[in-house]
DNA sequence: CTAATTATGGAATGATCGTTCCATTAGCGG
DNA sequence: CCGCTAATGGAACGATCATTCCATAATTAG
């Protein structure tokens, strides 16, 4: 997973894979199927671990606006650890690589995109209960934004812009909000 | 060009440029030298030309806020004519994909940044002339509003969700500027 | 018109791609 | 300990990759 992560789903070869794990080639064959079944297994395996722990905190039942939050920060601290290697996500890496060229991988980062967008949704439910009707639009808007910071920070992993960039989405959020 | 676009840097062979093209792959080389330059000669064309056209009004000398405005909803009519083949932006694609492996593809992508984010500060400049020192933060926002928009779109081109970004965006801008 | 230079189509090269095949090994029920 | 099934290492396959080479065609100079 961290081959695909790293450098995309057209420049990991098979050999890359099994210099780099211990398992041989007949093993990933009979395990997977071929490259592309690996690949959204990897898809898969990220959503589960990766995703699943970023998210934590906005999927919670009692989630609101600085689970929001802290989904953004998460990754900006693992974009400062990461310093000059960044990886951004394997799944927006994925969307700008292969778009829609590949149905089952398409499928699969829609899944991604319906997650976030879903998970974003109901925090800002929970967090601004009589904002009706704009919640979805406003989950877009931070999808979207996800989605900028993770492919502009493969280029640039500067901390002042990201986490300024970060701030300036959620305050961008509240003023939005009916309670101002 | 058109192929590196649509496709990417690893999955356009220079096969599949020799059979879309009628140039044979001995021109390709004599006149480029390689894949990797022929890459980045397409980089500088996309720059200087769909670039260069998106960014006319924006970095014309009297460019506001409007000329930024121009910038954003171009590329929402070239995403509404694509239909389901979306592109997105050559540069941010190359940036996600790519992103630091190549010293010379990173240098070209850091250009781009540089001249989107350039061009932004100086509309903001013109426009909101007494909001000192708050330019260059709202241009980088813009920038990886920009690209969020682009890689978001190689996934999902709906209508109503882009514009929608594009007009929070424009809005976020206006509320961040001291004439509120 | 001819000779020298440049440009170009297309075959050939070695490397690497994803995938398959097989011979060998390991695990295990009897 | 034996025989069977499953797992695995590694060679081999055809296809395709980027690149090079060469023989020919086009162009230009004298």
């Amino acid at each position: 997973m961290r081959l695909f992560w790293a450098n995309g789903y057209e420049a990991t070869s098979i050999d890359d894979i099994v210099r780099a794990t211990e398992v041989g080639r007949s093993s990933i064959y009979s395990s997977f199927g071929g490259k592309k079944a690996l690949f959204l297994a990897c898809l898969d395996h990220y959503s589960a671990t990766i995703v699943a722990k970023a998210l934590a905190a906005v999927e919670a039942s009692d989630a609101d606006l600085s689970a929001i939050e802290t989904f953004f920060t998460t990754h900006l601290n693992h974009m400062k650890k990461a310093g000059t290697k960044q990886r951004g996500c394997l799944i927006v890496n994925t969307a700008t690589e292969l778009g829609r060229s590949d149905a089952d991988i398409f499928a699969a980062v829609t899944a991604y995109q319906t997650r976030l967008r879903t998970a974003f949704a109901q925090a800002l439910k929970n967090e601004f209960p009589s904002f009706k009707g704009e919640h979805d639009r406003l989950a877009d808007h931070l999808v979207i934004s996800a989605y900028g910071l993770f492919a502009f920070s493969k280029t640039c992993h500067d901390p002042a812009i990201l986490r300024q960039y970060v701030t300036d989405i959620l305050d961008h959020v509240r003023m939005s909000c009916p309670s101002r």
